[in-house]
RNA sequence: GUCCCCGUCGUCUAGCCCGGCCUAGGACACCGCCCUUUCACGGCGAUAACACGGGUUCAAAUCCCGUCGGGGACGCCA
């Protein structure tokens, strides 16, 4: 076939050399995630990954990440690193690492093997001109009429002359043994599945430019790595049968397969970046302020379930739980829409993690978040504020507008009318504030301290504890709604409490 | 068009394989009440589903058939 085969020595050294098992009932699981580099890291990617990764810890396997980066047309470095960037933040961690377009020769090598057995044949067609009309005569688009009875002499004579050609497999069909042979594999997740091979095309091998097609190049490397369990997309499905042909004709074992119910939006179709948007990225999780524990949780409960009720769940509890049998069959929605970017699901899940998280931890985690928005914070301050806000923020971006009156030097603009308590009005809201700062004054700025003289003041104004509390809240946040008063006080420190005390009062003489 | 897969509250799901314990359980969201210095957290409660039609059976969400609906695959993309 006229194919340059030099390289072969170097890559078979690269080949996984196992222990000869001798298909040993409990060998431990190899499984492998191979997104190919065409874009950012795609949440139906991750879950794929995700799952993979849990089957392989949970069974003490291997976890192998390969670059299924096969299409120089389509793949990029950009998309490569945007890959990687989304499998780090999810930290969760892999064992090997390969790149199939480092593992060329291999694939060329083993398309020439299969050549020679006869089981595929040169394809003559121009590339392209079978881009549409397979609809001709039924049976007709299963291969290109012509190339497939074409003779070896005739085939040989051509490609020596230099015509291009692609290599298509020779699927078995009826008229060729008497007998249609059925294909068959048990899935893990969809069970026993069957086709006839006179309903799988003749797929191709080898493109015409010579590089190997995605289902040559995965299953050469599969069967070369040792992959023992492909899980992957249910799209996938039906892609199996020719998967199964290249196996056999590779000499080698099938994998188990088993296949997930796909990811789809509100729309019920398949999650797509050009149809839904951002959302399908998962960036756009870690840039809102998604904790990756929470994210893979999350995704985990898409088409997966403990079956025990239980939701709120740790990575160790997921590794200790997860299993193919708790796999379902039907796609699961993820929920969005322009209002609600984010599954709601996906954000109160995100909300546990959050509050499960240690205060330090959240801190540091929060402190990015605060940077970005330019309010200079210093681990101090955050670690300050971070219990004050914990178990009122969602996402990790909403600390932003949670926190903000901490750190801005100057508040921003209010309703002077906030200042007014429940059933008073502006002459109450201003004997409260001149009271508060007297009380302030002359009070020690810790928790205790500050509730005594508070409530105490506001009894011997006659005002209930909410009333009184009121104008002092609004007058250092800013705003109405707000962490607990006193905590806030001795954040914030006597200063700026005082300042932005005297400020509300201006605010609110006109009114008086 | 051909083939394949799926169908329980709005959404994620348990139950289905091994019919009866299902007047169908949990969770998110929504609504109401309680707690409370606001917001939030927490607690309690309410609304809400077996796609449809036939069978089989004393009994069906569970078994069988059909219909409808949704999705996927059919590339020299992965």
């Amino acid at each position: 076939m006229g194919l340059d085969c030099g390289a072969i020595a170097s890559c078979r050294k690269a080949i996984v050399t196992m222990p000869d098992s001798v298909s040993a009932p409990l060998a431990p699981p190899r499984v492998r995630f191979a997104p190919s580099p065409t874009g950012f890291l795609h949440v139906g990617s991750a879950r794929t990954f995700i799952f993979n990764w849990l089957y392989a810890r949970h069974n003490h396997g291997t976890m192998v990440l390969r670059l299924d980066d096969t299409d120089v047309e389509r793949n990029t470095e950009a998309s490569a690193r945007s890959i990687f960037d989304g499998l780090r933040w999810l930290a969760l961690d892999w064992d090997e690492e390969y790149k199939q377009s480092e593992r060329l020769a291999l694939h060329r090598h083993q398309a020439e093997a299969i050549f020679a057995k006869g089981l595929a044949y040169r394809d003559f067609t121009p590339a392209h001109a079978t881009d549409d009309d397979n609809s001709s005569a039924q049976g007709a688009w299963l291969f290109n009429p012509g190339m497939r009875e074409m003779s070896r002499e005739e085939s040989d004579r051509r490609a020596a002359s230099g015509e291009p050609f692609a290599l298509r497999y020779r699927v078995p069909r009826g008229p060729d043994s008497g007998v249609a042979r059925i294909l068959h594999f048990v899935d893990g997740v969809y069970g026993a599945q069957s086709r006839p091979a006179d309903e799988v095309e003749d797929f191709a091998l080898l493109r015409s430019d010579g590089m190997p097609t995605y289902h040559l190049a995965s299953c050469v490397d599969d069967a070369d790595l040792r992959i023992s369990h492909i899980i992957r997309g249910q799209d996938h499905l039906t892609n199996t049968y020719k998967h199964l042909l290249i196996f056999e004709a590779l000499g080698a074992a099938a994998p188990q397969f088993a296949h997930l119910p796909l990811l789809v939006a509100p729309d019920g179709a398949k999650l797509s970046k050009r149809k839904h948007g951002p959302v399908v990225s998962v960036t756009t999780y870690r840039d809102a302020g998604f904790l990756p524990q929470a994210f893979v949780n999350f995704l985990c409960l898409l088409g997966w379930s403990p079956k025990n009720d239980r939701e709120f769940l740790t990575l160790d509890e997921l590794t200790d739980l997860f299993t193919l049998e708790g796999v379902n069959r039907s796609n699961a929605v993820v929920n969005f829409n322009e209002e609600l970017p984010f599954d709601e699901k996906a954000v109160w899940l995100n909300a546990e993690h959050i509050r499960a998280l240690p205060v330090d931890e959240l801190s540091r985690r929060l402190e990015p978040f605060f940077e970005q928005a330019a309010f200079h914070p210093t681990p101090e301050k955050v670690a300050a504020v971070t219990p004050l806000i914990r178990e009122r923020i969602k996402l990790l971006r909403d600390a932003v507008s949670a926190a903000d009156f901490f750190f801005v030097s100057e508040l921003a603009p209010y309703d002077p009318a906030e200042l007014i308590p429940q059933k008073g009005d502006a002459a109450m809201a201003l004997r409260v504030l001149e009271t508060a700062q007297q009380v302030l004054a002359a009070t020690n700025f810790d928790h205790d301290s500050l509730d005594a003289a508070l409530r105490g003041a506001a009894a011997q104004l006659g005002l209930k504890a909410g009333q009184a509390f009121q104008p002092i809240r609004v007058a250092v946040c800013g705003r109405k709604n707000a962490p607990p008063l006193f905590e806030t006080l001795v954040v914030l420190g006597r200063d700026t409490c005082l300042a932005r005390i005297r400020q509300a009062e201006e605010k609110l003489a006109p009114l008086g």
